[in-house]
DNA sequence: CGCTGGATTGACTCGGATCAAGTCGAGTGG
DNA sequence: CCACTCGACTTGATCCGAGTCAATCCAGCG
């Protein structure tokens, strides 16, 4: 299998043979990193931009009282906090979930590229696109949506972003996250959660089981999270 | 007074005076547009960049069963969209609540712009990030606090963001915003809103009259809402 | 002066949190 | 190979924050 990063933003935006070769270079020496290690801690100046080559992750912050809210979900190919270095200081943490591939770009490295390779900066800018719209997504979910549509909608969500970087072709999909993982993303409890979870399995629409997602009835999966199957194809469409 | 955009933008990042005229220039004929007016609705093509000179608007989504949720206040100098062109589709929609001075950018002659003066695609840069991470402090707001504290939250931001941007230095803040569109950016109901609000005065934290908002006592009202004074901060120290 | 769209308040209900016990499976060490 | 442990998943009982429904109230305005 190739460099997965690569892949995804070859279908964000089509790359030159040059640029193909820059990314390749620039990802070649990736450090295999343990699951849950903290690559970057909310308060830390921001390092080198961390590319996801293999291995799920999670951006999160911990609140005052202790609990802690998941902002997004990295899978393979995905990248970390592209121009993030403008800024003084991280705002969230980023933690490791399975054991994982992880390539370390340096800042200046990345600039210079980024200058250089105009393709490059696009590709990578569409990508930020799409997340953005994806934490418009989590924003509706988590102030509109009752908790069984909320959970619904995140398998939807999952499950195709990772169809499309093809992690699966089937209605199964391989998901690592445990129960209190999904719970903290949907601001919800881990013992709802998996009360909400019984009543999907009831219903027939999903089951997911310790470390599969399984989507039983699409059509009603997508009927109960109000899934707007556009929301990630509108973005997809574009690359097509 | 002068343009708020540029003033917002030269805050971000220092502007060298050809870019502060051609900012000048690309903005020199906004368009009066009155309240309740969609800039741009959720399935458009994108159009032009839109800045708001002046006035108030927010983006927003209609979920299928009717409801809305608010995912951000955009305020004078705010601006849109940057390069959402690069996507086939608005993913959500934006209204004005108050009259507003809107100036509409070209897409051709923003992009040209950008290219010719990377200080300006510099300062749009660093405005984007500091918007992200204010989407990345919604989410965790829905998720994990109380009413009570995602609405002290809310003030807080909109008071810095306000003050930042010179729109007072007093304890006191013109709000344009009705209840209802408090309570549908919070993810919560307009009376329960009005219950909060109620509470907060009773602490004397932070009183919500029609048109104002008034900080009783920001120390109290920063302890309710665990905001992190740094969270917006952060991003400032760099520009100062 | 009555209309209208917000703001306010009360009564009632319910989704989800909380608290508290289990259960199950994968290691680990004796 | 079995006993022990530890983490994650399940399930039940109870409570409370917030939604819902329904009256007002109030200010601006044609």
């Amino acid at each position: 299998m190739g460099n997965r990063f690569i892949e995804k933003l070859a279908r964000c935006h089509p790359l030159r043979p040059a640029e193909v070769d820059a990314l390749t270079a620039a990802t070649a020496h990736p450090r295999s990193v343990k699951p849950r290690q903290d690559l970057i801690r909310e308060g830390d100046r921001p390092g080198p931009v961390f590319v996801m080559l293999d291995g799920w992750a999670y951006r999160y912050k911990i609140l005052p009282n202790g609990t802690r809210q998941i902002l997004a979900f990295l899978m393979p190919g995905d990248c970390c906090d592209l121009h993030i270095s403008l800024l003084a200081e991280m705002d969230h943490s980023i933690q490791t979930i399975t054991p994982s591939r992880v390539a370390m770009i340096d800042r200046l490295a990345m600039d210079n590229m980024l200058d250089a390779r105009r393709g490059i900066a696009k590709a990578l800018y569409i990508a930020q696109l799409i997340d953005e719209g994806t934490m418009r997504a989590w924003i509706t979910s988590m102030g509109r949506r009752t908790s069984m549509e909320r959970v619904a909608h995140l398998m939807c969500e999952l499950y195709l972003r990772a169809r499309t970087i093809g992690l699966t072709t089937e209605p199964t999909l391989c998901l690592p996250l445990s129960q209190l993982l999904i719970a903290d993303s949907l601001g919800m409890t881990a013992v709802h959660l998996n009360r909400v979870l019984k009543a999907l399995r009831a219903e027939g629409a999903m089951t997911l089981d310790r470390k599969s997602l399984l989507i039983g009835d699409p059509s009603k999966l997508v009927q109960i999270a109000g899934f707007d199957e556009n929301y990630l194809h509108r973005r997809l469409r574009v690359v097509a």
